[in-house]
DNA sequence: GCGATTTTTAGAATCATTCTAAAGGGTGTT
DNA sequence: AACACCCTTTAGAATGATTCTAAAAATCGC
């Protein structure tokens, strides 16, 4: 029996990925991790918060997702340039974005193969391949 | 012979395309099309404008590359979520994106081959399929 | 509980981009 | 040329997302 079976699934969840429990690390952490494909940005979620009537001040919810994401509970997706995007799906997949309502979703990695990717440049490492389908109307 | 037979070819781009050509925007479009692929941010062009001795306001960039993109001289990138990135090469391609550099680099459509796009979502439209290799190192 | 280390916070600062409103320029007509 | 009309350019202010600062609060190991 570990020291921690008695534990939430979230606080498990944070501490698996090295990110102290605090409170307003569960907090929004009970927010992201629902089970649904999150895709949000640092004013929706601050948003969110409120509603769920989560004191939290805006900086640490920034703090907060940038953390997560080094953590690799969140990964970042940059598809406008205005605003940034996490997404609670850190798995390799794609996206569809919905021009007019700003919204993501995703596409599972095995809707789309990707052939005859080109070389990589000399003494550069391949971080990610993002493809993002624009669609509008 | 046509009118416009003795206009110099950047004019001739810029008329073609249905955009008047006024000073400022000759002196960008001269900057903007000598030929090589470019990947432009509105700051970097202005930089370089003033490193011509073209003097320019930097709402005139912005205005101008708006203008150049609409009118599909230009195409606008996103890959970074702080700034905005204008291409020269309007034809469907693909980039590479260096991370530490914040550079932009063409992939040819012929050097990567994307297969099962999965279905478009109902009642919309696909306006561009973006691929972005991120690399570093 | 105590002291060391993190985390949270409000508010200011930053930075890219857009907006405003006024001045400037181009084009066609008389 | 003078005029009218419309488009462009401009400086500077405004906006909005994000980051920074520095101080207060929370957390952790002992
Ligand atoms: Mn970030
Ligand atoms: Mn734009
Ligand atoms: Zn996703
Ligand atoms: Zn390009």
């Amino acid at each position: 029996m570990s020291t921690n079976d008695c534990l939430s699934g979230t606080i498990r969840h944070l501490l698996d990925a090295g990110v102290r429990p605090t409170r307003h690390r569960l907090a929004l952490a009970e927010l992201l991790f629902d089970g649904r494909e999150r895709h949000v940005s640092a004013e929706m979620l601050n948003v969110e918060a409120r509603e769920h009537l989560v004191s939290i001040s805006l900086a640490t919810v920034y703090n907060t997702l940038h953390h997560f994401t080094a953590a690799g509970l969140l990964r970042e997706i940059v598809v406008d340039s205005r605003r940034g995007y996490f997404d609670t799906n850190t798995s390799d997949h794609y996206h569809f974005f919905y021009e007019d309502s700003l919204c993501l979703v995703d596409i599972p990695i095995e809707a789309l193969e990707i052939m005859r990717l080109p070389a990589t440049p000399a003494g550069k490492t391949i971080r990610r391949v993002e493809v993002v389908v624009r669609v509008s109307g």
